[in-house]
DNA sequence: CCAGTATGTGAGCGGTCACTCGCATTCGCT
DNA sequence: AGCGAATGCGAGTGACCGCTCACATACTGG
């Protein structure tokens, strides 16, 4: 029984080189993970993709998970930090409908960047130990939708925000999943953000 | 470059014996998939785990992935089937959202049964061919849907009907398996069932 | 009861993997 | 210049993996 290694950062680069080594090493990784899928993409392989060795590779990340701990946590951060600058830009008296459709254009926007590497990311995030720390951010993402529902309390119509929160999160989730999987001409269709848009608003409203 | 080996199966059981070893290997990959994940169930697990040697369990499989292959298969026309029943029980004049509700709840069950199972499917699903598989079941699911809306098309709103029949799925499947994944006290909570057959029918009614 | 086939066995092969460690190079600082 | 710390290197290690094959055992039809 291998001791599960930890997938925190071994050490913090100090002197600039060895911060583009450490953004090399990442930029490395995603790479591999899109072309060779996780069990290919061995730690050997990553440091020769990104020019460094082996043993570079393992002064800044401690395992292998790590480094897809790492990415999982950046894109995670982008996912959410895009969400929010969505919210901030529409003051609280935008019009709800506006506010959910910019909000479901940025995130199937979030995802065409590459979706291959959010596919594989999302796919680790069970094994790599990250689930504690995605579900932390999941939970920020819900409160931020919960709290702007509360704030339009009396132009909704379910009581139940906390449900209606998850279900919406969900309901975009699935719908940039499933087209990035099975239906990739769906994302350059204005139809698809219309008509998610149009789910949720008559969830929503009257 | 290793020859990536079929997943189809190498051979078909004819006694009785053969297939209650097919039987144990099949769902001893299903238990020790979900206690150890895909990486550290290796085929020499398993086949301890089934109680028989790797080179009867490579008689019946011809590599690892024809194992999750054939459970992924498995558990696909378990999920169609299930669709299917439900579609035809309910006659073409049943209540729409009566229709709708129980579909929702019969999927909702369905993850109920062994959702870390389903999860690591999943997962698996693009690392082992099944893609092509995979989204044969689900357009046909698809095409169910869609097919059921046609028949219903003057009380239906929406228009593009395709679009409509894949937002449906999508929604279902991820509440399902965000319920899953991120909050396990949702599904067993009649209001999820409630809310999201709301969610569909506000969307495609009126 | 026997021949032939279906089924079952498990040691072992070739290979890959994650990861370490002793050492070389470069940097920051005085 | 010179020295300690930071960074970079990559061959090597032990473990495990997927899978094969030479062989043993159980069944089936005649």
């Amino acid at each position: 029984m291998t001791a599960r290694p930890v997938t925190t950062p071994r050490k913090e680069p100090r002197q600039e080189r060895a911060k583009v080594t450490v953004d090399a090493i990442l930029s490395a990784t995603a790479r591999i993970l899109v072309k060779e899928g996780y069990d290919r993409a061995s730690t050997n392989r990553i440091a020769e993709a990104a020019g460094v060795s082996v043993g570079s590779l393992y002064q800044y990340f401690p395992s292998k998970e790590a480094l897809v701990a790492a990415l999982i946590e950046k894109h995670s951060q982008e996912m959410l930090g895009t969400l929010e600058s969505r919210a901030a830009m529409h003051g609280p008296a935008a019009p709800l409908r506006a506010m959910v459709r910019d909000v479901v254009h940025a995130m199937i926007e979030a995802h065409r960047v590459d979706p291959k590497l959010h596919r594989v990311l999302m796919e680790q995030v069970p094994r790599v130990g990250a689930l504690k720390r995605l579900s932390e951010l999941d939970d920020r993402a819900l409160a931020l939708i919960r709290a702007y529902l509360e704030l339009r309390r009396l132009e909704i119509r379910p009581k139940n925000l906390k449900l209606a929160a998850f279900l919406m999160s969900s309901l975009v989730e699935a719908v940039t999943h499933g087209a990035v999987l099975m239906h990739p001409e769906y994302l350059v269709d204005e139809a698809l953000i219309d008509e998610t848009t149009e789910v949720i608003c008559r969830y929503l409203l009257e």
